[in-house]
DNA sequence: GAATAATATATCAGAAAGATATATATTGAT
DNA sequence: ATCAATATATATCTTTCTGATATATTATTC
């Protein structure tokens, strides 16, 4: 069973509609991109098995010369290891970061550096939480009852900057306090 | 060159002291396990091969009949190429979550099979955040001031789980909101 | 005395990210 | 009108990272 847990986000998406590995790749940046990834590398790898397992189904669309689309249509097997998953209560949470690891040996070098970096963080939370609030705004536009799913994962991701931007901010004053002592 | 970014987290530890691959292991558990990996199949190769560029030296230690120590030390090079990386003020985050992942199909199944998820990831954040609380406590009574940016690490991740928290909570009441409508 | 945890090395398989390759169509800029 | 860039669509390769497994010895707990 090839695919770890991006297969199940691939069968998510095909159980909303067939499409596309390319769809996929493209649904997967718009919407999950905060907390999922999904590169061809897997994608085409992983419908290929999942076909040849049953649990989606394959039909060539030609269209002009582009080349043709091959749209995969989940099976009852499919939409079952899909339930399956999803009553799973166990889920895997990773985080990772660079900044805080150049952070941890900034012991060595002096803060300087260290409050260089934490800026670029600053500047960039600030950017981001402003994205979140242009999706939440077209969210509330949309009045779609479906959507509170969406909204939740988006509310994480806009909680979770506020964090990081609050903390940029005190972690800043600490390192510039460093300095004047 | 072998070992992406996980090659600077050996060579900042090996920059507080001289120390074996199972030493790096264990220091990286205990102080950067929130926002950082490290396991022997990237250790050990990536020291082998840092020894060959002359990066880091090996020198063994024999002690009873345990299996001999490899204890690695920093040469000017491994130094050169720490604060190199620490200089550069671009640094990669990445955040992944099955939690939200499977929240974002739940439309399929509907509310109850979230509210499970969403109330265990309640109880952990509120686990962590005790155990976050007693490191800090820890920390607060050594009063060392190199510990300042092992504090900031920490910091973010207190903060970034109250988060987390506070969002799980929110999530809960507009899930079990769902149920009643 | 037996089971388990800790010390210490090392490798392998599976999963994921990022880069590259191939081919065509459309759109925007000069 | 042409040239460059972006979009559609497939696919593979290399590098990186995780988790499991293997080996061997000592210390600790039941």
């Amino acid at each position: 069973m090839k695919g770890g847990k991006t297969r199940y986000a691939l069968l998510g998406w095909l159980s909303v509609k067939p499409m596309s590995g390319y769809d996929v790749k493209r649904l997967t940046e718009e919407n999950l991109s905060f907390f999922w990834g999904g590169s061809f590398g897997q994608i085409y790898p992983i419908l290929h098995e999942m076909a040849e397992a049953g649990l989606v189904t394959v039909h060539e669309e030609k269209q002009g010369s582009y080349p043709a689309r091959k749209v995969y249509t989940i099976t009852e097997a499919g939409r079952a290891e899909l339930t399956e998953w999803l009553s799973d209560p166990s889920f895997e949470e990773s985080f990772r970061s660079e900044l805080l690891l150049k952070l941890f040996f900034s012991a060595e070098v002096g803060p300087d550096l260290a409050i260089e970096k934490v800026k670029k963080a600053r500047d960039e939370s600030k950017q981001l939480l402003q994205q979140y609030r242009g999706i939440e705004e077209q969210l509330s536009n949309s009045s779609d009852p479906g959507q509170v799913y969406f909204w939740l994962t988006l509310d994480m991701g806009r909680r979770v900057e506020q964090a990081v931007l609050e903390w940029s901010q005190s972690a800043l004053q600490i390192l510039e306090g460093l300095n004047d002592a």
